[in-house]
DNA sequence: TTGTAAGCGTTATCAC
DNA sequence: GTGATAACGCTTACAA
């Protein structure tokens, strides 16, 4: 195991440390001559900058922090979410050489904010992925903004021009789905709506009744049912729905947790799917494609905006120009098996 | 946001710097008055040790690493098993002051062995947490002890004496699923076999087989389907099982993803659960909680075990006596609404 | 019980 | 282009 340091290399190559250090770090100003000497030395002794010495003297640490809402503290069915999340910082982490920090938090503690504020002061990392739900409660944006520690933030539900934040386009998709499936020739669409209190979430109905308003078609508050985000409340809202004499033809869930409890509650009641009802959901988690028929959805970049998030992190830290405003990582509509033409 | 230095609160205190260190540190032989000027004065300047002076200086680095194969290159429905293991690995992070780097990875990469050395030498983690499948994946492990970073496996599906491995005791919760069954009146429970390359979940399959034993039932390969724990592949199993003559009036499934697949087809051949037929599974995941009915299953104490792997780390580093052998983490029976009296 | 001084392995400054 | 040499903020012998 290397146990070599820039010194060992420098002696062995016959420069100074400071032109290892300058090979290292890719500076320029080096003949190739010499870095090649280094390079030779570097490879020899299997030498790697020790992380917690660059920190030091450069007065920075090559970290970012994710901080999300514990799943753990609820249960959360589609913990994909995080994963998600977590893989789209961890594809930035390893191109530019930084490390990824963990730290899921429960909002409902009241120590939440000594918390994370003892994790930064501790870690000092470079900036913090704040996600949602958290991304829009103000005690927590606080205690990190007053820190000073760069900060992006992940659907917030609201634009903000001095912040960094990072976004999808909520309510363009659902009003894209919802004209997708009024193309299919369904007039009767149906939709369950979301948590009342995630913003983005929200967003989904507006689009959804602008997409019913683009298709000419009118809007019903009989077509609509509440749900909470969560498989039972889908089971429930669909129940409703579907008990009713002019049922729906389609109905677009404003998540994929209640479109799976939809498409369950169907099959129950002999609805076959899609010939007789089509069903949309929003998400894209990994059971919308496993289940059958596969769940026609629109698959949210979750990763990607992850990314985007980390990336202005880094960027802003690096190049001493902060971007600000909100940045929109569009969504995709998934079409598979479970929507299809209007029946008759 | 603090700035100050341990020089800082030294001379505010009017000590040394060692003794500050000694403060921050909890060492003994620090006179209380001293100690408590120390307090007050890093009370006042709000001061926190910078970690990357304390790594280098100590040549450590407060860092837990736990490597798992990434969920992105499968698709795994189940990304909650590794919410969980991340979880277990943070509470004791937490309690210890350790950070957690996470590091998912794709043995199927001709250069993990390299990733994972290039990893290790950059952060020069304390210990390495290996979960399942990659912890019984030779060139893996090799890859790692290689580098003589300490390393903890989670069931690798063997017993080894001469290395820290922390397991749980899938055989013998497999044997008293089936023995629950069988109190329960049930003569012909079948079973559903796990992915063959999993060495754990094969255990379960044998657990099974002593657990028909114990209750005096006899084996017979007529009521064995293999799966390869997904959810389709339960389905699968199911369509096969429940297609004879003479089915059986439970089935227990080697995870929960096949189970609930056999919940599914029951639902759909208009077999009720449990009055006609019970059905087990084995994880614990989200999900088994949510349908309806609820599953009953084995909850598989992943948490708990990432739990103690990371103590072994952490206390076999600080103590330098490094415990070795298998630690077991027992499982529990979680009996829900899926299985009751056998029919008849 | 407390303090001094020498590193830890880098980066950064500024000569050469 | 290259190289001394001083930080960076802390721990750890070893003294006192």
């Amino acid at each position: 195991m290397s146990k070599s340091t820039i010194n060992d290399v420098a002696r062995l190559a016959g420069v100074s440390i400071k032109t290892v250090s300058r090979v290292v770090n890719r500076e320029s100003g080096v003949r190739d001559a010499t870095r090649e000497k280094v390079e030779k030395a570097i490879a020899e002794l299997n030498y790697w900058p020790n992380q917690s010495a660059r920190d030091l003297a450069a007065s920075r640490a090559h970290l970012i922090c994710l901080v999300y809402d514990d799943p753990s503290a609820y249960k959360l069915p589609s913990s994909g979410y995080i994963i998600r999340l977590q893989e789209g910082v961890l594809r930035v982490c390893r191109s530019l050489g930084y490390e990824l920090l963990i730290h899921p938090c429960n909002y409902r503690n009241d120590d939440v904010e000594s918390e994370l504020k003892f994790l930064i002061q501790r870690a000092r990392p470079t900036g913090i992925v704040l996600a949602a739900p958290l991304s829009n409660i103000p005690k927590i944006v606080r205690a990190i903004s007053a820190t000073g520690t760069p900060l992006v933030r992940l659907s917030p539900g609201q634009k903000l021009s001095k912040e960094m934040v990072v976004a999808t386009n909520d309510r363009e998709f659902a009003a894209e789905m919802t004209c997708y499936l009024a193309s299919l020739g369904h007039r009767r669409i149906g939709f369950i709506t979301g948590h009342p209190r995630h913003k983005a979430v929200g967003h989904r109905f507006e689009g959804y009744k602008a997409g019913l308003k683009a298709s000419g078609l009118t809007f019903s508050e009989e077509l609509v049912a509440a749900g909470d985000n969560s498989f039972g409340s889908g089971e429930a809202a669909a129940l409703k729905l579907l008990d009713r004499k002019s049922r729906p033809t389609a109905i677009f869930a404003a998540n994929d947790d209640m479109a799976v409890g939809v498409l369950r509650v169907a099959d129950r009641l002999g609805i076959r799917v899609p010939d007789e009802l089509s069903i949309a959901g929003c998400d894209d988690i990994t059971l919308a494609e496993q289940i059958h028929p596969a769940l026609t959805t629109i698959r949210q970049p979750f990763a990607a905006m992850a990314e985007k998030a980390t990336l202005m992190l880094v960027k802003g830290t690096e190049e001493s120009e902060a971007p600000k405003g909100t940045v929109i990582v569009p969504g995709a509509l998934k079409i598979r098996e479970s929507t299809g033409p209007a029946p008759g």
